[in-house]
DNA sequence: TGTACATCAGTGAACGCGCGTTCACTGATGTAC
DNA sequence: TGTACATCAGTGAACGCGCGTTCACTGATGTAC
């Protein structure tokens, strides 16, 4: 008596070219997406530019929603996982001001046109699928609870603790997508970049205090 | 000798018909692009909703662009005009402190799944091409230049002045936009409107100084 | 006000391209002995 | 380690639908007298 209990045909075989073939797919999703536009790419763009033949997507993935939301959810995970090991690694310069972390945390954080446009269209398209909102809404709450204990952490040896971290976390999510926005449309004005930086230092001070002693 | 100088022909003769037409077009275009996304809705969808064939729309628009820039700044002027309205009408309320004033102004600026999806697409798309950027970028400007004396007026009868008022209209704008996506992310989560009358009272507060005596 | 006429505005059929999707096939990869 | 074989993974041709676009046409609208 043998430990398999399924029948022999339901393990498939997986080969190492597979998941090579599926990355590129999926590299290339993010570059045609973003150029083109999530309505406007078409699955014969993308496997131009990875390289292969219609058929090799068909044999990935079963329709383009489901390429695009995967490319998604992998850059987005990579995205908070670069911010996080941004923000954790020691640092020599000294914390000194509210101001300080605030440029800290904004250096971490990249405004990319691709990225945001992909973003603004996946975020649209949430809206009329609730099992999308329902992603969407969980990426947000992932992006808090890894990026706010650090923050918090920075904020503290800066002199300054946070009553309502949830708060904060959101709120400051809310004000990088806006933000997001004004800085890509108006790419080469610095006054917007510079006021930016005003919002975010003016919205952690709303949300933390001064340390006493 | 009479006035016409240019030639009879350049003078084309329009009929009402034509602009009822081309109204009807554009009510179905916000319909459809709301509901299908930009790259996903085809000129016979929005023929059909508007009850005509499709001829109609090419004897009206160039191509699907021209009918979504057309409709998008019809919208949005009619946005901005409808929020100065509802903004500058004498009220009954006395505005107290600050609180009052950011809760006449949500109550004033809609926050509406369709017109949050169609403007996201496009702001992506514009994000792809220089003359749309500025078009959305001019589009800010004037939200800015029209909302932001009303708002510093009510501020002022609630006893605070605005030294920069382009900053607090920016910080306001950033702010109504990031809130809105978690607003209509979760729409059942009243603690996530909560935190967004905070967040735009706290930026209020920070952009304006309590005026002496 | 009425009529005749010119021009406009929308119709609907027709055409053809582009794209999604399928599938028999062949070369690549892993497995068993 | 080597070989034979089974299965997998991607190829590329083929099909057909859907959609954009055109255009000769007819009814609607405005104009001139």
């Amino acid at each position: 008596m043998t430990t398999d209990i399924e029948p022999r045909s339901a393990a498939k075989r997986v080969t190492k070219r597979r998941g090579e073939t599926r990355q590129r797919l999926l590299d290339a999703a993010f570059e045609v997406f973003a150029e083109e536009g999530f309505g406007r790419s078409t699955v014969e763009q993308i496997c131009e530019r990875a390289g292969f033949t219609r058929g090799a997507f068909y044999s990935n993935f079963e329709a383009l929603d489901e390429l695009f939301l995967a490319m998604w959810e992998q850059r987005s995970t990579r995205l908070v996982a670069d911010v996080e090991a941004i923000l954790a690694q020691e640092d020599l310069n000294e914390l000194g001001d509210v101001r300080d972390v605030v440029e800290r945390l904004l250096g971490a954080v990249p405004v990319d046109d691709g990225w945001y446009r992909i973003t603004a269209e996946f975020t649209a398209h949430a809206l009329r699928n609730p099992a999308l909102r329902q992603v969407m809404a969980g990426r947000e709450d992932v992006i808090v609870a890894t990026l706010t204990p650090i923050l918090t952490d920075l904020l503290d040896r800066a002199g300054r603790t946070v009553p309502d971290r949830l708060a904060l976390g959101q709120a400051l999510v809310a004000v990088h997508d806006g933000t997001s926005i004004q800085c890509l449309l108006e790419p080469d004005n610095p006054a917007v970049r510079a006021r930016r930086v005003d919002l975010f230092t003016h919205v952690v001070i709303a949300y933390s205090t001064r340390i006493e002693g």
